[in-house]
DNA sequence: AAAAGCCCCTGGATGC
DNA sequence: TGCATCCAGGGGCTTT
């Protein structure tokens, strides 16, 4: 579910409702993809500063320590004053003086890590190798460009692979190289400047157009409060197979990239 | 170093 | 209605 947007619209969620609160409780369902890596009582006490996020992580300060949280495919969170009792797919809770953080994750591919900080090994295995922030970063179209050319896979794969941008998923991915015409089975070294120039500003225009309509909801993404987002219903390509391209009317293809579906306009996307 | 495949897991849609 | 199969917003890990 969650890419960039999802995860960046969560964050704004509750942010700002729970710096500052200390911790009252920790209660964890079924295990995530990875151990807490802390005893739960031991986060008691500690304080919240912020919560930033790193590419599709959040990452939740504490005054000593901070966790690092990923919603996987289905992840979704919700912060109220009062918990609700905990139905099956709910993994975590994070019980504060300012209201409850709760993780809803049927397929629990998502996780939530302690590291005693950022430059610890369990936070760095899971942050080193991120690339650039494409919204808030300085992204010279040099290093792109020049990141690009070093790949001979699919520009589609390189986009997921997240070590040269970050925050870009199945869904921005192929919206993104839609806007920029480019097709997704372009080998990436092959694309010119000026070309990854329009691709470096076309999944800047996606990811921040996507933050504004709340992410995309496709079938169980809600931000803190429990609303869905609707960029879905704005999207080119994605999950269109069959329509009709919104620029040319030719229908939109369906491929398959590395066991994932890729959207395409054959006529608007040549190359 | 880079690329390709393989998993982790549950639930909804589809087809027989 | 029942059951099997396929597919889904991710990404770390292992193997080529």
């Amino acid at each position: 579910m969650p890419e960039l947007p999802e995860v960046e619209v969560t964050r704004r969620g509750f942010a700002d409702r729970i710096a500052g609160a200390s911790i009252e409780s920790v209660r964890l369902g079924k295990p995530l993809r990875w151990p807490l890596g802390i005893e739960p009582s031991k986060l008691v006490g500690r304080k919240v500063v912020a919560v930033r996020r790193r590419g599709k992580y959040l990452l939740i300060d504490l005054d000593r320590g901070l966790l690092l949280l990923h919603l996987g495919m289905s992840g979704s969170l919700v912060f109220t004053p009062a918990l609700a009792v905990a139905g099956a797919h709910d993994h975590f809770d994070l019980v504060t003086s300012r209201g409850a953080l709760r993780l809803n994750d049927p397929r629990r591919f998502g996780a939530v890590v302690h590291a005693a900080s950022e430059s610890a090994p369990e936070a760095v295995k899971l942050l080193g190798k991120l690339g650039v922030e494409p919204l808030t970063e300085g992204f010279a179209i040099e290093a792109f460009h020049a990141g690009l050319k070093r790949r001979k896979a699919p520009v589609k794969q390189v986009l997921l692979a997240g070590d040269l941008v970050v925050g870009v998923g199945n869904i921005y991915a192929s919206e993104a190289l839609f806007i920029a015409g480019i097709r997704p089975t372009l080998s990436a070294s092959r694309i010119s400047r000026p070309r990854a120039a329009r691709l470096l500003d076309a999944i800047r225009q996606v990811l921040a157009r996507a933050v504004e309509t709340g992410g995309s909801t496709l079938r169980d993404f809600s931000n803190t409060d429990g609303q869905a987002g609707y960029f879905q219903l704005e999207a080119m390509v994605y999950d269109r197979k069959g329509q009709p391209c919104r620029v040319c009317g030719t229908p939109i293809r369906q491929i398959r990239q590395g066991q994932r579906a890729s959207y395409l306009c054959p006529r608007c996307q040549k190359s």
